[in-house]
DNA sequence: TTCATATCGGACATTTTTATCCAATTAACT
DNA sequence: AGTTAATTGGATAAAAATGTCCGATATGAA
């Protein structure tokens, strides 16, 4: 499973990109509130994905969160996890050996093949878009 | 992803499954050479696979653990995560939100749904024996 | 009976993840 | 200039996961 961080950040994103959207910057607090998260942890995992250049910082009075439309467009779920746990988790695995591939399987190597290709297939594809406009009505959603 | 615990549970069931149907008991000490994992924190897992009646456990000279055949083909991947994590991951949002589900969906949950199915359908279908017998060549099924 | 070899169980140690606090910096506004 | 509101970054704390140690217990065999 995802990382708590990992899970923070899925959120704060589609929170800021939807508020983005509308034109609406946001602060951490108002992150934090509206994904039920721990405030300056989350200001943590936002900074690194300040710096993986996928949301835009602006300090100061009237500071905060936003993000741009293209950016919006081209993130991938894959690369959000890659900035906050540095390597992905759909290509790994299932036992954990290094190791495994297709040439040298481990034992529940192409039991987990199918599951594996799922996963990679939605995080490599699936942007930050979709999501938010698939589902405007939630409440991760919803503009501050 | 599964934790390290749970992939110790994992390699040791199957290590330990191969064995058994060979007519061989195994100690901590085999499994964990075998599995490449800590003794004394494989020696918890096992005690937890114990107390789920996964395996037999026999004390003293000549003791250590192994698997009734009948177990070894009832014995889903399931079962063994539940054992040791107490919880299944299977089922869970993605993320990591209990109030998820068709009715309620969090912003991701179609886009989850059948990495989610997919995982369901293989940990609740496939067996031990399933992974033993398809995989008599891999290191983890060696006998000792 | 004694010895050797196992698991079992409890306490403890280490590492990683998660979470908090606070001073420094930045920028808008009056 | 001064005040206020925001991010940034460093130190620290707490909790959870991972890993270690050792004495107690059980059992087969000399």
């Amino acid at each position: 499973m995802l990382s708590k961080a990992c899970q923070y950040g899925i959120k704060s994103l589609i929170f800021i990109s939807a508020n983005s959207i509308e034109g609406q910057r946001v602060t951490v607090k108002e992150v934090a509130d509206a994904i039920d998260s721990p405030p300056a942890f989350t200001s943590k995992i936002l900074q690194q994905l300040v710096a993986a250049q996928i949301i835009n910082s602006i300090k100061g009075s009237g500071g905060g969160f936003d993000m741009d439309l293209s950016v919006i467009k081209k993130t991938k779920i894959l690369h959000i996890v890659q900035a906050i746990e540095g390597d992905n988790i759909s290509a790994s695995c299932f036992l954990g050996l290094s190791s495994c591939s297709d040439r040298n399987p481990c034992p529940v190597h192409h039991f987990y093949a199918p599951i594996r290709q799922q996963m990679n297939d939605t995080l490599l594809n699936v942007t930050l878009y979709d999501i938010v406009s698939n589902d405007i009505q939630h409440p991760y959603c919803l503009r501050v």
